[in-house]
This record gives C-alpha cells, sequence and structure tokens, in this order.
DNA sequence: GTCAAGCATTTGTCCTGACAAACATGCAAT
DNA sequence: ATTGCATGTTTGTCAGGACAAATGCTTGAC
C-alpha cells in the first residue's frame, strides 16, 4: 500500500503537509477498511524518509479533521468511512455549488448609509458612522431560500454588486485581503411576518430559521455583522463536531 | 508581568500545558491590552526554563482556542479581550448551571423497546433490536424549554433514570468510558403540532427549534441518536467558529 | 522626496536523540 | 480458570540545534 511517494522537498508546501496529503488521499480513495492500523510512526518515517516528528505533525493534522484515532500503546487506526463522511458533510448552498446548480444571488439593496443605532451597536462603531448595507436574496432551484442582510463598516471598502452577485461575501472580503479571525452566531427561529413570508414565498406565519453572525478580524475589529433568515421549509443548518 | 511561574516538572501534567494554562490565565486576568506582543519563543523558553519546542506547543495551544495571532516576522499577538469573550459563548443551558439556577431535568419515559425502522436506520443496526429511548423535558425559570428524544443501542448500557434527572445525558456516557469521537447534527425549524405545543407551554403553530444529532464513537459505532425539539420564543444555538 | 535594497527580528519547518507513559500480550503463580 | 507481573510496542513529551521565509525598519541611491 505505501509504495513509493513522490516528496518534492523543494516545494514551498511544508514536507508535513504534503505527507497528510498523500495519507488523506490514501485513506479516501483506496478505501482501507474501518480500523485499518496504520505502520507506526518511526516506520513510516523511514518509508517516506523524513523525520519522525514530521510525521507526527502531519498525524496530527489527520486526527485533527478527525480522519484517524491514536492511542498511546495501540497504535493510529482509520476512522470508519461512514463517520468520515458524516464530517464532510455541507451546507445546502455548498451541495448545490458542488452539483453544478449555482445557487442564485439577488442583491435587492447596496448603499453606504448613517449607521442606526443598533448596527452601530454591533459594529462598535458610532451611531451615525457610514456603513454599508447589503441585502441578498438567495434561491436554488427557482425558489427562494434566504434573505441576507450584512452590515460593514464603509470604512473598509465598497463591494460591488456584480462581485456579490457572482461571489459569496466571505470570499470577497478574504480576496480584500481581510484576514479573518472568528466569529460567533446565533441561531434561532419565529414565525414569518407577512413582508418577510412575501419575501421567501412562504405564508404568513411559516416557520424561519434565523441567523445572526458577527466576524472579527485578527486585531480584534468587527468585520461584519449579518442579520440572516432562511426558509425552514427549504433550508436547514448542518454541521459537524469533532470531540474535544 | 511574567515573574517567577512556577513549573512542576514531576507533574503528570505536561509542561507545556502547564505554560499554555498559565499564559492563558495571565491574557486573562493580566487584562492585556488588545494587540500586546508576547516576548518572542526564545526569550520566552529562557524565561521559564524550557525549550523552545515546548513553548511551540504550548502556543498553538493559544492559537487553537483563538486567544492569540501569530505572525512570522511579526510575532504573538493578544487577540482584544471582546472577541475572547465572545469565544466563551456558551449556550443557555450553560448558562444556567453557571449562574447556580440548574436547568431543572424531567424524564418522561426510559424505555427499552425494538426499534422501528426510522431509528434502526439512523443508529445503523437491525430493526427490531432492543434500544432504549429517553425522553426528557428540560425547562428553566419554571418553564418547559425543550423536549429530548434520545435513543441509544441497548447492548451498550441502561441508564437509570435517576442518574438522568441529575446529568446531562454525555457527562453519563464519558462516565461509562465510552469514547465519544465526534458527531453531526442538523438544525431546522418548524411550526409547532398540537402536542408539541403543549409539551413546551406553547401555542400551536408557534414557531420551534429543530435538532437532530448523531454521535459516533471512536470505533464508528453510533453512540446516539438524538431528536430535539426547543421553545424558539425561549432558546437559541449560540455558537463560535475560528477560521480554519 | 521616493523608491528599492539590505538587515534584523520572529515565527515556521525540519532534524536527531532520548526517555516516559499507556496499552496489549503472553507467561507464571495461585 | 483467573489473577498478577513482566515485557514489548506505540504514541506522548522534551531537549537542542539549524536553516528558511515573511515582515518591518533602516539605509542608501536616484
Amino acid at each position: 500500500m505505501a509504495q513509493a511517494i513522490t516528496l518534492d522537498r523543494s516545494s514551498p508546501v511544508p514536507l508535513y503537509f504534503q505527507v497528510a496529503q498523500h495519507m488523506e488521499r490514501s485513506i479516501e480513495a483506496g478505501g482501507l477498511p474501518r480500523g485499518t492500523r496504520l505502520p507506526n510512526e518511526i516506520v513510516l518515517a523511514q518509508q517516506l524518509g523524513v523525520s519522525r516528528p514530521t510525521i507526527r505533525k502531519a498525524m496530527e493534522y489527520l486526527v485533527s479533521k478527525g480522519l484517524v484515532v491514536r492511542q498511546r500503546g495501540v497504535g493510529t487506526r482509520v476512522v470508519s468511512p461512514k463517520v468520515r463522511r458524516s464530517l464532510q458533510l455541507t451546507s445546502l448552498f455548498d451541495d448545490l455549488e458542488e452539483s453544478g446548480q449555482r445557487p442564485t444571488t439577488e442583491v435587492l439593496s447596496n448603499v453606504i448609509a448613517p449607521a442606526p443605532a443598533e448596527v452601530a451597536d454591533m459594529l462598535g462603531i458610532p451611531v451615525g458612522a457610514p456603513v454599508s448595507e447589503i441585502v441578498r436574496l438567495r434561491g436554488a432551484l427557482d425558489q427562494p431560500i434566504a434573505r441576507l442582510t450584512n452590515y460593514l463598516s464603509a470604512e473598509r471598502l465598497m463591494i460591488s454588486t456584480q462581485a456579490l452577485e457572482t461571489s459569496g461575501l466571505y470570499q470577497l472580503l478574504r480576496r480584500s485581503g481581510i484576514q479573518l479571525h472568528s466569529a460567533t452566531q446565533v441561531i434561532g427561529a419565529r414565525t414569518a411576518t407577512v413582508a418577510e413570508a412575501r419575501a421567501l414565498g412562504e405564508r404568513k406565519g411559516a416557520a424561519l430559521l434565523t441567523m445572526q453572525r458577527t466576524a472579527f478580524d485578527d486585531h480584534g475589529k468587527i468585520v461584519e455583522y449579518g442579520n440572516h433568515i432562511y426558509s425552514a421549509a427549504r433550508y436547514s443548518f448542518q454541521m459537524s463536531l469533532l470531540s474535544t
């Protein structure tokens, strides 16, 4: 199984990452049965011609992705394919993109205006400071799915409406050189008002999923505050957690 | 700030973790202003009398908890207290426990029965195999908040009703020596049926949050499948994400 | 005055070596 | 048959050293 693999020592991608990627592919493709024990670190290091710490770093990566489980005195085992697949579960949006059915994005508004009190509070800026407000309608299969409302401090940048129609907001932020650090989000539910129902093609009183998210950059500044509603009949949040 | 700290080399808790914990406390308590730069790795290693890899391991831990940000050629900076606090946001249940207001748990049923098709499918066991079904009502401040329905393969263990009234399910599982590996969950919403509304003290048609969760152990076996409903008026999910 | 080159600083990667701790296994004693 | 012990295997921890790459600042050239 471990035939000659090619490590490129002159490549800028770190050795341990090359090793990790190779193992990841090998696990995913080779279809190692659940519980297969990998060779121990020393043997692997010799086989690949690297040092043990490099192997260990690669292993830590695989553990953090949930692909393998390590136990002192026992070894490294491959977790069941079923579990691995469940960890790769993605959101409906990702699923649609993957299957070629690009979700549609319609920009309902993209303006710069003085921040109202509530928004200024969430963004941590003075009331009345200029913020850009972006309202988008996401849809798929000819049906609306979500109404996304985002606020950014306007000092940062103005995002073109055209760009928003083709790329996700986070993708655009990253492309502008903004380093995201973390985010907090709150997921709740409520019944739709008449206006919300109309926007999402639902009936008044239908169940909606709500999500508020605040994203921070490396310097602790708030990059973005979002307030979103989703048609509960057509959308749900999917996520996976690793223990510890 | 970095006065003589006490590292216990004979302690079973690893050196790097002692270092990490010390820094965590020192960051949290010392109230370092946002962006404070820590001494570099070499200096820290000398100050604490450990090697550089040990310091690095401690730093990796702090990065993974979102407390500091590292940048090659620049150094290690403490993230803003506001962001740190937001990363510690917990669920309503945790908040209640912390404030001494223990959430109440009423066990509505705790029986072993043959698995119906849907449950057997989710647990990955044959239809009709014995499963234990646990239904709990969670409440706080004299109001019901959630109805939690869990299924475990009955081979594993029978959990006493009494234990369920005082401890969380996951706590009990861990205490029984079951190693959780990962879980996947789906969060959605729908309107309450008459029965659900009655159970949660809501009106028919009120918005409910729903959550289905499947938990796996290290061997890829499914430990638990849960199907939960929450009063959206009194509960919401709160979580924080670190950008990779 | 402005831009580029060079330099110091800092983290990232990689190596070698050594010992400790947890686990599984087989063997011996009860 | 079962318990306990010794032993080998495997991952976990720690040390010390060396070089590479990214960043920010200073210096020098134009």
